[in-house]
DNA sequence: AACTATTGATAAGC
DNA sequence: TGCTTATCAATAGTT
């Protein structure tokens, strides 16, 4: 339900934001759909989540699309060689952002791996301390999550191999009934009877060195 | 009003579709700049109506946009093109190379931000959990360090008051003597206990002026 | 992912 | 175009 309109402004949790990237990105994406049906637009959308993956839609194709906007946008270009060089130039333009902004981010990184802090006011490190402190819980919560996981999923394992042993366990003894009721109706001390004895002996052996490294892997499994 | 909910095909009515084309745009680029915001997304949006006319929005560059669109969507450029594109290409691949870079630190600064850590495993989880604490006991330290530096400058500067205070406490008694000294020689009255209640009013005088002042600055101090 | 109360968008009318 | 309003659509918060 929608308690109270929402302020358009960065979601800060994340996977609220993350629910309703994908929500609302339906949504618009449908409505430029409506919209090119109905109106006879042509229409192109071009949608990069924060994580940098690629969504898009186009009413007809995108690269004709985006050559078209690009003759839109420099009709006012008149000699090819202009045009050239003011490709060039975006270009050059494009990377010199790109690189203050890839400059800026390692800043940031740096400074949350606590290095350049000199220059911070007591407000600034007061923040990303908060900042970091998030970090680490988060960190520290799917961790921990991760572990809840394994050991549950050591337990289940465990809890059916104990299963299976005691299982091992009833049939071996039924067998071993059966053979002694064959050892009484047979009466005693024949080459057959030793024979069995044997293999019994062995494999109550083997049971007890399975039950003992599991003892030794959980040393508490309740 | 909506009698019933219109279907999704071209208007058939020229200025009916007109109509719609305005409002439902300006809904659309408002849903885009709204997702944009919330979602800190990068989005382009670029609409041609049926006669031909642009509109665009973008949430940052239409044309940065448009360069980071190629690079996702061309995997490998073509074989090496004429002279004349040799440059252009360059800045692209360069582009395209710091892109990359880009969004490899950014991966890095939402990772130690607490973000998208469920492809992880344990091992790096716990990497992860040792670098963020060595960011925050750093950026701790810093802190603390700023803390002890403004608290011992603080004291000093105390320090140096009181001394000044104590020093014009005693050039205050002595003016104080001086003065009732000359009146003693003046006046009649016995001198020794006048001096002595002279004082005492006037230390409580200093006492209920400054205790004024606090009420006028704080109305209500109890 | 499904649900629903609520906000938001908009078709029709002027 | 702009405004209004009845109605439909989208979606925030919850489960």
């Amino acid at each position: 339900m929608v308690r109270q309109k929402i302020q358009i402004k960065k979601i800060d949790n994340l996977t609220a934001r993350q629910v309703t990237f994908s929500k609302r990105r339906r949504g618009l994406f449908k409505k430029a759909q409506e919209l090119s049906t109905l109106c006879d637009a042509d229409i192109g959308l071009i949608v990069f989540s924060a994580t940098g993956k690629l969504f898009e839609y186009s009413s007809s194709s995108m690269m004709q699309l985006i050559e078209k906007h690009k003759v839109h946008s420099e009709r006012d270009m008149d000699s090819p060689d202009q045009l050239q060089f003011s490709n060039l130039q975006s270009e050059k333009k494009n990377c010199g952002m790109l690189c203050r902004e890839f400059a800026e981010k390692n800043r940031e990184l740096r400074q949350l791996n606590g290095e350049e802090l000199q220059g911070l006011g007591l407000e600034e490190l007061m923040k990303l301390e908060k900042i970091v402190e998030g970090g680490i819980s988060r960190v520290m919560k799917i961790k921990g999550d991760k572990f809840r996981r394994e050991i549950s999923s050591l337990k289940k394992k465990e809890a059916q191999l104990l299963e299976e042993n005691s299982q091992l366990k009833q049939q071996s003894e039924a067998r071993l009934n059966e053979v002694e009721g064959h050892n009484a109706i047979e009466g005693g001390h024949s080459a057959d009877s030793i024979t069995t004895n044997r293999s019994l002996v062995n494999s109550h052996h083997d049971y007890i060195d399975s039950d003992t490294s599991l003892k030794l892997g959980l040393p508490f499994p309740y």
